[in-house]
DNA sequence: TTGTACGCGTTATCAG
DNA sequence: CTGATAACGCGTACAA
């Protein structure tokens, strides 16, 4: 209600210029020690609080950082989102963020607003998001980092490909398209397929399969590394199910008639946990225990992966890290020159798997006596 | 890069004031038809974009509207959220989102920082959050709209409650607290837990159960909707389960032994579509068919509940309509002289519920050929 | 109907 | 080490 105290409001308290105010409070070493203290002690007493839009105005620049994502429903994105608004936190910036829905116009009017409030950072999180974004936020001088954008899927057809390294800028991509400023922030997924499979191959199974996701980025590279874990090992064949992703009827089909096909054991990977649980469904439908018949993969470990039954044993992505990650490249010092740390994905071990040799080679087929089985 | 252009280079581009240019943009009637167009063509051919700092800063006012939310991660408080973004974007404001997780360090610093953008109108979405929030709220001289307060809970338990009102205001509730301007928009709960319920009722049902959400308003409410709904019509006894929430396993038993110790049919009304989903898998498992042994209601009619497996009958929330609502009350002329109109809840109904009358009087009991359910 | 000039709360430049 | 002062871009009395 009582109007807000200013700068000058102190100035005026302590006897000093407001420059010195300013100053003592931005932590400007050329004030004495004395002084700097008595200012930011008063401040702090007459509750001063700074106008960032006056700021933003001097500076022409805000502290507000942001963001553009599709929709935040699934605990995926609100992680990653989560892991943006508390790295951004540190630095004294706060997120302002657009959900687009993957529409362009909305993208674009997002990028209006962020002009006109003075953003110089943004984030996008866009599996859809089209490349002429960038190329008009860069344009309007604005430093961008991209969350798993998926046009690295033409990069990875092309050949123009690196795995291994997680959360690896890679400006030459900008480069490419004639954008500077760009930073992509990613996940190994690769690595984390890979994870997986390795995994179910440490624990002696000999047959494995693999539930796809969507045709995107991170989907396809599990599968590649699915794949070459296998190859690695030396061992064929190897199955890829596949089935609409949105369609969770389609999966269980597609995992119902792939497991009346085989037999005990089985390693399987998950494309994402929430498949991991379609099959987790379909196997208890058809009397295969897991993890004795059958170990299920998930990737992600979303919180929920703990509450399934069994608890399901998933590779862990650094959801949070790779948003605050996405931050650290726009308003980190220096990362740009000194490189940005690997962040390795982790395997969470739950109940979904078990070592092959463990399970009782006795006929735990389909047909066994599945209404107990709750 | 270029520079960015201002009022008064569009000013100088046509020889009039900066004062003309202001006035012209935002359609002061004072100016002529003629310069007024003039200048708004002007300025969109030399794209030029007002900036928000340097208004804010002038108006003390901004046009960021901030919210306050524990977090976005399931598809509800997304759509909530998406309700909001859209409706203020009518009003050219936009929403500087908060997540909260509940902290109420987290939801005071998220005030600070509005203050300091120069934010006026405030909405917090928190099931949990604190009454002394509102209060700092206020005294900062933001309006505030309050989306699903809990602590109407109380108000409920001391009397002083009404229902039949979606997103009924209620000033009085500020006023008790000493606060004025802050509103409270939420859904008619009890009707939809009635709503549910009838059609239950209306289908031929004679058994009925509900299966309880967490303490909480809207789970309270929809509870004292299904009571009151079957007490209308007579019916007697009325079965209530009860289970931690975010226990899917303590869900699933306590509907499993509930199943165990009926008889179809019966009719049950879940607190949300998840708990909804919960009951299907559990009635798969046993062997009761749905919807012939058994017709499941949900309610919040979210994206999911049309890829169940029946697919799921629901009672729809109008949940963007909902965080609109909250946005008129606060920027809105005149709604709160006016009222604002009750928002209804609608049925939508699926496969998932059935006359009574149609299923089948044979055993369809718990011990089936559950194997071949799938 | 339009133009002039001031101030919003900061930061930065230039003197002292 | 500190103080006066000029911007930043816009809205709006007040004057014309």
């Amino acid at each position: 209600m009582a109007k807000p105290v200013t700068i000058r409001d102190v100035a005026a308290q302590l006897g000093v210029s407001i420059a010195t105010v300013s100053r003592a409070l931005s932590g400007d070493p050329a004030i004495s020690e004395l002084t700097t203290a008595a200012v930011r002690d008063a401040a702090r007493r007459m509750n001063y609080r700074p106008s960032a839009t006056a700021r933003a105005l001097r500076m022409k620049s805000s502290t507000l950082i942001g963001v553009i994502v599709p929709v935040m429903a699934d605990g995926y994105l609100c992680e990653l989102v989560f892991g943006i608004q508390n790295e951004a936190r540190t630095f004294g910036f706060k997120p302002l963020f657009f959900m687009s829905e993957g529409k362009e116009d909305l993208e674009a009017e997002a990028l209006e607003v962020f002009c006109s409030e003075q953003v110089k950072e943004l984030i996008v999180v866009s599996p859809t998001g089209k490349p002429q974004l960038l190329r008009k936020a860069v344009d309007n001088g604005l430093r961008v980092s991209v969350i798993n954008w998926d046009f690295e899927v033409q990069e990875a057809l092309f050949g123009d490909f690196h795995h291994g390294n997680v959360g690896k800028r890679k400006p030459s991509l900008g480069a490419r398209m004639g954008l500077q400023m760009v930073y992509r922030v990613e996940f190994d997924d690769v690595g984390a397929g890979a994870m997986a499979t390795r995994h179910l191959l440490d624990l002696g199974h000999r047959q494995f399969a693999h539930l796809r996701g969507p045709n995107v980025r991170s989907s396809l590279l599990r599968l590649l590394g699915y794949r070459r874990a296998l190859e690695a090992a030396g061992r064929w064949p190897q199955h890829v199910l596949t089935a609409e992703p949105a369609d969770e009827i389609g999966q269980e089909r597609a995992v119902a008639s792939f497991l009346k096909q085989v037999k005990p054991s089985l390693g399987v990977v998950a494309y994402d946990d929430q498949a991991a649980v379609v099959i987790l469904r379909v196997a208890d439908d058809l009397g295969w225990r897991v993890p004795q018949d059958l170990s299920v993969v998930g990737i992600n470990d979303i919180q929920f992966s703990s509450y399934t039954k069994p608890a399901l044993t998933s590779v862990a992505q650094p959801t949070r890290e790779l948003g605050a990650l996405a931050v650290r490249a726009l308003l980190g010092t220096g990362l740009a020159a000194r490189g940005i740390p690997p962040l390795g994905e982790s395997l969470v071990v739950r109940m979904s798997t078990a070592t092959a040799a463990a399970a009782p080679a006795a006929s735990a087929g389909a047909a066994g006596d599945a209404g107990g089985a709750l």
